[in-house]
DNA sequence: TTATTAGTTCTGCGCAAACAGAACCAAAAG
DNA sequence: CTTTTGGTTCTGTTTGCGCAGAACTAATAA
């Protein structure tokens, strides 16, 4: 079967723009890699792309490409699908988790609160502001934690 | 001067607490020194340490104490005292600064947002559900920041 | 059956982070 | 001035990450 691929190149602007967004999700604890394939996957205009497209409009090789799409994968940040008559997977970022992502990192400072609690109940008394500092502290995280959900519906209201 | 040190002791549900603590802090970015000795001031009896005690208790050499250190001072998470007549820094977390923090996180929060609507910028207009998508996502950000206040201020009458 | 495609897995390298130990240094004590 | 204290800075080692390139593999095509 003959390739009929419209090869597609990515401007300067765009480069530039996944270049930076990779940085950011770096930062979020991503490896350069699987950000710049993240990043890709938002900024192209074609919102799914196949293995090779990605390997090549990054200069990765397939190594890297494919530890990354799979690191994507098993965190659940990317999703592929198929066409029909077609083996390849087509991959895109999988939008529609942000907000369970989001609930997740509520979840986490309760984690944190609970964390600091166990600590304040170990801490003798003879440390009084201190304590109190670290019980404010968890009691703030838990304001949080405990309003979210209402600013969740809020939210999904105005909309 | 002849040393009057009481020399106190980390029981073992104290190192153990120290341990998880550790390593919950370097999830968020820290390196292991910095992270124990983080967690040492929280943990400690004592709430004011000097350096020497510090090396001592984790079994830090001085220069990894030294660089532990001076990274939580300039990053603002450490602060330290001296006292009447004696040289020596007693080092102690700096808990006043968990609000500023939190603020910071939600200014964070903003710069996703803007990131996320540059994307959306140059899109083209070919993918309007990937593109709804975005927006729904950045209008949710920018909806998390521009509340975040009133919650800051909901605890702070409630205290 | 052989060849091609669409990846995965293995091997090895380069680099930076994290730490130990030693040398170093400035301030205070003797 | 000499020594001690309270660190800081330098040097070297170890460890692990992130990637490339090559070898490999399972499905499809020819």
């Amino acid at each position: 079967m003959a390739k009929t691929e419209k090869v597609t190149q990515l401007t300067k602007d765009q480069l530039q723009l996944i270049e930076r967004m990779g940085g950011v999700l770096e930062g979020g604890g991503l490896a350069p890699a699987p950000a710049r394939v993240s990043a890709l996957l938002l900024v192209s205009h074609e919102t799914e792309l196949p293995f090779e497209e990605i390997s090549r409009l990054l200069n990765l090789s397939k190594s890297a490409t494919s530890n990354a799409i799979n690191l994507l994968l098993t965190f659940q940040r990317l999703e592929y699908v198929t066409r029909p008559g077609e083996r390849r997977r087509y991959f895109r970022v999988k939008m529609f988790n942000w907000k369970e992502d989001m609930k997740e990192k509520f979840v986490a400072v309760g984690q944190m609160s609970a964390m600091y609690k166990e600590v304040l109940r170990q801490r003798p008394k003879s440390t009084p502001e201190f304590n109190r500092g670290l019980a404010d502290m968890t009691d703030f995280l838990d304001h949080i934690v405990k309003e979210m959900p209402a600013l969740f519906k809020k939210w999904e209201q105005k909309s």
